[in-house]
DNA sequence: ATGCATGAGAC
DNA sequence: TCTCATGCATA
């Protein structure tokens, strides 16, 4: 039954991993190794063009979907080509029905015009930002009564083997709790044969909110900024409570494409053009329009690829390994928001720096922290750029490049050093 | 797994 | 114009 619509992109990923997981034939090896969330790419880029965000333009899109098109990303957009691959809006709405029946869902069932982060991460104490312009198609889900809307189960316990999580998802998750979370649940996920693609599709067949493999990615590489750890997990750990709890049921798992504009080629910046960036970044994290514009005409890159390129620096720095560096004893500086040194011993926890959540300050545009930047990039600024993962055990400091000649890493402790293969 | 890109929302 | 969440495309 599933099989109608079940496999428009999973095909190959998915309907094993759900229908036939428990028989324990199944090798997950297929799929899950070597580099997890590995749907072809080429399934993918068939499906890339059919706008998914806005499914149920309704509701989400009081901010009118088309307004951004106004931005300087409009010529990349413009062409917007053939009829309905008009890649260049968001048509609202009519997607599903609209398709003429190829994407075509099976009936919706039920909406439930739910909130999505619901509880779990109480908006009270995270002025997320809006999380709305989240694609928020709401979980219609026509199990056989497998998935509850509303995933409660009185029995639930997914972790048997792992000691259960110390808050459920009422409060703010420490960073700890993060990070093991993280951990179980790329375990669990694996275990259960999931790509990392799939959870995200899931996330919004069961819960509105589609995700890529790249988030989830990142979210169990604890790449992401505590906020979004903090936004993500609840769903995550409901997801995984219902794949737990419904493992060799044939889930129908729809899977609504992805993508919805065209993009701008990706842009390769050349090593050495990179060194340079590099360096001005080290000197002006923030550089002014008219530097920008230089720079850019300094080395041949188009403004707009210079002025993005710092913002993903600055982005990136911030979710980067704690800003810390080693004292001349070995002890471990914490640097925080503000710039201002905050010795830990190397034993201590250290739960890291919340980033930019705290409320005013983040944008610092006038803070004084450019310290954190400085000292830190600069420690490895052209060998290396510090891997990912802004918690304690900063986790894997794997990487791919050939990580021979420079300076070692910064962390003095002892890292957790994951299984990381590479 | 990660680099460059998009877009909404906040200043 | 920046930040932040997110993702396509790619190495």
């Amino acid at each position: 039954m599933a099989a109608s619509s079940a496999s428009l992109y999973l095909s190959t990923s998915v309907p094993s991993s759900l229908t036939m997981n428990q028989g324990g034939l199944m090798n997950h090896g297929m799929q899950v190794h070597g580099t997890q969330g590995q749907y072809s790419p080429r399934d993918v880029q068939e499906l890339k063009y059919i706008p998914q965000q806005h499914q149920n333009g309704h509701h989400l899109s009081h901010h009118n979907p088309w307004v951004g098109l106004s931005h300087e990303a409009q010529h990349w957009g413009a062409s917007m080509g053939q009829g309905m691959h008009g890649q260049d809006m968001k048509p609202h709405g009519n997607v599903l029905d609209g398709t003429g029946g190829t994407l075509h869902h099976r009936p919706i069932q039920q909406i439930h015009p739910s909130h999505s982060w619901h509880n779990a991460v109480s908006s009270s104490h995270l002025p997320i930002s809006n999380g709305n312009h989240q694609l928020q198609q709401y979980g219609y889900m026509n199990m056989n009564g497998m998935m509850s809307p509303h995933g409660m189960h009185p029995l639930d316990q997914p972790e048997p083997d792992l000691e259960p999580q110390p808050q459920s998802d009422e409060d703010t998750p420490t960073s700890d709790d993060l990070e093991a979370f993280a951990k179980q649940f790329k375990q669990r996920r694996i275990k259960l044969g999931f790509t990392q693609a799939d959870v995200g599709l899931a996330l919004g067949t069961l819960y509105g909110n589609v995700f890529s493999q790249t988030t989830i990615c990142r979210f169990e590489a604890l790449q992401l900024s505590f906020k979004n750890m903090c936004k993500l997990k609840p769903l995550l750990q409901k997801w995984l409570e219902e794949a737990d709890s419904t493992t060799g049921s044939p889930t129908s798992i729809d899977k609504i494409a992805a993508q919805g504009r065209k993009r701008k080629k990706r842009t390769s910046i050349e090593v050495t053009v990179k060194g340079a960036l590099e360096t001005h970044f080290l000197q002006q994290p923030k550089p002014a329009a008219p530097e920008i514009t230089h720079l850019a005409d300094s080395l041949q890159l188009e403004k707009e690829v210079v002025r993005v390129w710092f913002c993903n620096r600055r982005q990136k720095e911030k979710r980067m390994t704690p800003p810390m560096q080693v004292g001349p004893n070995g002890e471990m500086i914490l640097m925080n928001e503000d710039g201002c040194p905050d010795s830990v011993n190397s034993n201590s926890k250290s739960p890291l720096l919340h980033s930019a959540s705290s409320p005013g300050d983040s944008n610092s545009n006038s803070s004084p922290n450019h310290c954190m930047a400085n000292s830190i990039s600069h420690s490895m600024a052209n060998s290396v750029s510090i891997p990912q993962g802004y918690f304690s055990q900063a986790y894997n400091l794997h990487h791919h490049h050939h990580q021979s000649q420079h300076s070692p890493p910064p962390q003095t402790h002892s890292m957790n050093l994951s299984p990381h293969h590479h």
